[in-house]
DNA sequence: AGGAAGATCTACT
DNA sequence: GTAGATCTTCCTA
């Protein structure tokens, strides 16, 4: 995986993260999932994305980068993983959902779930079930104790409009892999 | 300085 | 299906 892969537009980029691994080093174990679930959020042309009032403080990895980790709190409680993206394009991609792959006992653990149903198919869940906090904001995605790799999907790529926003909900920026398991 | 909204999740009915 | 928790950030006065 190269930072090439984060120049493309949000768009692309959200698309062609469906399959890729989310890897996680924690405490001597690793954590691993397949992406599943994601959503691309635009520029100032796009009335959902937190970048259509301008560049400010929380924002501003979507403007300056591509390929890094952009972690925020939402409703107090739930940390959100996007990636930046787009060279010359301002941007993120949303991780929404993952299959779980590797050390699912631990995410059981974090998440406080007996069950593997549940434990990563939504954003919060996520980055509860990987140890994921506002630490990131920032690193790169590319290596570090978290960062994506390559992968594969067989499924066929789903599209639909943006889950839980209140503007630009009827844009088709959604994207997942149709019938599987943990999508949101 | 204060208020409102928010890229959610869980529990309860 | 719906309501409540919870707290940071941003916008307005």
């Amino acid at each position: 995986m190269d930072k090439q892969f984060f120049s493309g537009n949000p768009e692309d980029v959200a698309e062609k993260l469906l399959g890729c691994q989310l890897v996680r080093h924690k405490d001597n174990q690793i954590l691993k999932g397949r992406v599943v679930e994601t959503e691309a959020y635009l520029g100032e042309e796009d009335p959902g994305s937190f970048a259509s009032r301008g560049r400010n403080v929380r924002n501003s990895l979507m403007f300056e980068t591509y390929g890094k980790f952009f972690i925020y709190l939402s409703y107090g409680v739930h940390y959100m993983l996007n990636i930046t993206a787009g060279r010359n394009t301002v941007g993120s991609v949303l991780i929404r959902a993952v299959e779980p792959l590797k050390g699912i006992e631990d995410m059981k653990v974090l998440r406080g779930k007996e069950s593997v149903e549940g434990l990563t198919n939504g954003p919060g869940k996520l980055t509860q079930a990987f140890g994921i906090d506002e630490y990131f904001n920032g690193k790169s995605a590319l290596g570090g104790t978290l960062r994506i790799e390559e992968g594969c999907h067989e499924e066929p790529v789903e599209r639909s409009g943006r889950i839980g926003i209140s503007r630009g909900e009827d844009i088709e920026l959604r994207f997942y892999l149709g019938g599987n398991d943990f999508v949101s």
